[in-house]
DNA sequence: ATGAAAGCGCTAACAA
DNA sequence: TTGTTAGCGCTTTCAT
């Protein structure tokens, strides 16, 4: 069914249909009141695809992420999409886990199906981003663009680094571990620098030997934990960098005989889901990921109004939600 | 760029262009070489958006969810993705949480964009359902719709419900509580059935007082530990349809001072992220997401090329996985 | 093996 | 206010 068949059945040039499903002002009211009237009497409805072609617009943004399941991901994605078609655009999602269907998939929604702005959720620079075609709106969400070309939207991952250290800190910590997630991901490495300013501004000396690199996941943490006291370090308290290390590392000290709160403090990051239900619950930091997806789709659509606006650079806030894994720093007796 | 630049270029018509880039038989292998160097050196990309134009196709699939967040959704719906994406499809992702947005979404993906097939992620069958057009291929996954018109993806709730049950059965249990999801869910009330059945077999009778409904979330876990209590209920078992109430169900029994499994045992259902990681870590069933949205996808695209084929109902089986919040039944003393 | 013409369903410019 | 005419970039006849 076409516009042509309203036309016909209306007894008006398609045009004036045409006319009346975009609203156009120069249409006398009785037409379209009649008009009107035969496209719900026809169930007609516009074919997109050929509005598309017709005004060489599409509509359409892409989203690349890693993933589609981390719960991080999730959110955002959730909320761009959301907030993308509050704003009349429709979010095209997939999930580029590797450089390679990365590469594919530009091709595919940019190219192809000519999506008008990307979206890049995406933890760390790599090669990848130098395949972006240019001339397309472009929005990094995580990492920042090299040569800081696109806007992108982030949390205050320094802040982060700084708070969760601080507040172990507050408590009367002195030595204090740090298990970080992949060196390679801006926000680890931001979340350190957090970590040792709120040291330097305590007068701790910064201590090598008691930050360790994790994965992210849960047993990376646990592992961290042990490689720590093989080492011989002493820490009365650990910041891991997300939660499920958190966990692991909890775990670890619970296995190890000792307990959390009162012999280690553990602050996580993410205020994952369940976060509060673990035992003890996590001190953690609170990040908006849905205020950055909001923030996302709005920055891309406002560059495709606005292609030579100035580029902004969004950065959030986190949030201390304080629980029971973290406790006052108690003096230990023995050697 | 268009076809017709490249035509120029290469000193052809736009026609065999149009045959390089659809693989047709018919151009002579000189021709077919320059055109695509000819190409490769302009950079063009076919228009989707044209093409589809042209030959009536999108290759364009939706799929409405709830939400994008839950973990389950997320991983059918990366899954689904990729899937069809394999299988020279895309898939549109969008998130309906109520009627209103599934109706508008059907309208704009079906309707205007022209999807040629829809996944449905909804846990239970309610009006959105009649929205539906007909002549577009709809897979269902979890609930089964309701005339049986349309090819589904569920797991054997029923059996998981009986696993569960049954385990804690052959663990010793007699007094078993029930803490199900939204009952308006398919798959709460299947589950219910397997625990109704797993009990017959073991000869006991079902007492409704030891059933209680619950709405998936840990709070909801947690007073409905209370509430049994309140009523007298006596149990030394409880079979939690999520994990999440599971462990909310676990934080209850803590807070009442006795301990799991000593005292009570607790089984969840899902084997969500870090489920190994709570205290004592959960004993559930696991779902395989994963396969649930490749199949969803396959069934969908196999429902396009062969309209019409046998509906067909997939069943994927669940898995039992013991840890430690289930333990023997111990008689206890005292009254 | 290649090219010319027509049309997919719509919008944009122009004409009436 | 309404209708007519051209395309958008491609594919699909049908000629050659």
């Amino acid at each position: 069914m076409t516009i042509r068949d309203v036309a016909a059945r209306a007894g008006v040039s398609h045009q004036t249909v045409s006319r009346v499903i975009n609203n156009s002002e120069r249409v006398n009211d009785d037409t379209r009141a009649r008009v009107e009237a035969t496209i719900t009497e026809m169930g007609y409805r516009p074919n997109a695809i050929a509005r598309f072609m017709a005004r060489g617009r599409t509509y359409n943004l892409a989203c690349l992420s890693p993933n589609l399941t981390d719960f991080t991901y999730a959110n955002i994605i959730e909320a761009a999409e959301t907030e993308a078609r509050r704003l009349g655009y429709f979010l095209l999602i997939a999930s580029a886990p590797d450089e390679n269907s990365f590469t594919t998939l530009i091709d595919q929604l940019l190219l192809s199906r000519r999506a008008e702005g990307l979206l890049v959720i995406s933890p760390f620079l790599d090669a990848r981003h130098e395949r972006l075609p240019r001339n397309i709106p472009v929005v990094f969400v995580g990492a920042e663009p090299q040569q800081g070309r696109a806007p992108s939207v982030r949390l205050d991952e320094t802040k982060g680094g700084y708070m969760a250290t601080r507040h172990l800190l507050e408590l009367g910590h002195r030595q204090i571990a740090h298990v970080t997630g992949l060196m390679i991901e801006d926000c680890s490495r931001f979340r350190l620098v957090g970590y040792r300013e709120a040291l330097k501004e305590a007068g701790i000396d910064f201590e090598t030997s008691l930050v360790i690199e994790g994965d992210w996941s849960a047993t990376s943490g646990y592992k961290a934990v042990q490689q720590l006291w093989q080492q011989g370090a002493q820490f009365s308290a650990i910041f891991a960098q997300n939660d499920r290390m958190a966990v692991g590392a909890i775990r670890a000290i619970r296995d190890a005989g000792k307990q959390v709160p009162c012999d280690i403090s553990v602050i996580g990051y993410d205020d994952m889901p369940l976060a509060s239900y673990f035992d003890p619950s996590l001190t953690t930091l609170r990040q908006d990921m849905s205020a950055i997806g909001r923030q996302a789709a709005q920055l891309l659509i406002d560059r495709l109004a606005n292609p030579r606006s100035p580029l902004k650079h969004v950065r959030l806030p986190v949030q201390l939600v304080v629980r029971t894994s973290t406790a006052p720093y108690v003096m230990k007796g023995g050697s």
